[in-house]
DNA sequence: GTGTTAACTTAACGGCGTTAAGTATTAGAA
DNA sequence: TTCTAATACTTAACGCCGTTAAGTTAACAC
């Protein structure tokens, strides 16, 4: 009948109500940090109850993950089609700092977290598409860019040269987190940090 | 009495032996897989015993971490002053991300593990020496290479082009230590991709 | 009405980092 | 030479952790 949906729907509903919990547990001190106990005590259920509904908390991990790559290709296919494909890669490497560090947990689990290593190619995004997969839409980019001629002419593999942006971008959000409070390095503003590099990246592979 | 001495010499032999004990296992497994436990059982002593010599599992990873800075600033010093500060530039480069991808497990706990953030200024190197400070001989070269008037003239701020220039190999290593097996991406060779990065820098930054 | 299943809870396991309390060995003082 | 005190440990335990086996309860199918 009607029922075995509404079941369905309690289902979903708790599974969400766990995420929900893990998500802003994780965010505030970090995967590591938080244990089952903590997320089961803050939706008021057992910890064993999680397990009904996750593998481990590393499928919790997971899952959260997934939605944050969406978040991430949405966010910079966003910045849409800008015609000139130098203008838009530098657009791109600017919004990407900008959400690594406005999203800085997200940001963390999505590309600094260790134990998700294997799993990245088995949590369901489509690859290719460009509002989902964000280094596809990078690589498209480069490729535009490269058959518009833009490029030094020594740069012949788009693959190579994605890479290199996207090291030089991850490079800098991955530092700022890790080192953000460290008074050996008197840092400089994140904005004027990323604009140079972008302007550094565009400027030493131009033609 | 010499008795005296002995003993301090001792305990300074067992102080050594936990650290080469924790350091293979660090290396081998990562700070967060080693317990104390194992690191005791490696050297035949109690767990207990671990706490005699060390506050807790934390000032274990500092103390290695200290020693891995000054490696580092050996590893990059070793380069010297060749005298044309552009191209030293692009030499500390290659050898940095060589140093992070030889030793892997080094480079994460100096520069991927949140937990020991607060404490990098306070273990004990010191600032500014070249041959331990890797980020002051990498300022130090930034800042001649722009008295020589080698970079863009809008380049004025040397910390600012020392922070790009260390976010770019950064994001090279890290990105490869955590994405490394990742069959989203399609890694090209580390050698190629340094050189691609550390030309870029120099191109992009040059006048 | 009975049996089955879904969605939990209770209780426990083995492991963790760490600490309080105890113990042998040694050093130096009386 | 005996006593005291410190050193370098060990034993036992605490309070956590992720996870699981077994039990419970309520709603449904027949």
């Amino acid at each position: 009948m009607a029922s075995k949906e509404r079941r369905d729907r309690e289902r979903q509903e708790t599974r969400a109500h766990i995420l929900d919990a893990a998500r802003e547990l994780f965010a505030r001190h970090g995967y590591q940090a938080v244990t089952m106990r903590e997320i089961a005590r803050r939706i008021e259920y057992t910890p064993t109850a999680i397990y009904f509904h996750f593998k481990d908390k590393e499928s919790l991990l997971r899952e959260l993950c997934r939605e944050d790559f969406q978040a991430l290709g949405a966010y910079l296919h966003r910045i849409g089609r800008i015609p000139d494909p130098l203008e838009r890669l530098q657009k791109m490497g600017l919004a990407y700092v900008e959400f690594g560090l406005k999203y800085p947990h997200h940001y963390r689990l999505q590309f600094m977290t260790p134990s998700l290593e294997p799993y990245l190619g088995e949590i369901g995004l489509t690859k290719g598409a460009p509002d989902q997969d964000a280094y596809a839409f990078l690589q498209v980019s480069v490729s535009e860019a490269m058959k518009a001629g833009r490029f030094r002419p020594d740069l012949k593999d788009p693959e190579l040269v994605a890479q290199v942006f996207w090291a030089a971008v991850h490079g800098l959000v991955s530092l700022r987190l890790t080192k953000a409070h460290d008074p050996w390095i008197k840092w400089r503003p994140a904005k004027r940090l990323a604009r140079a590099i972008v302007e550094t990246l565009a400027q030493g592979t131009r033609r």
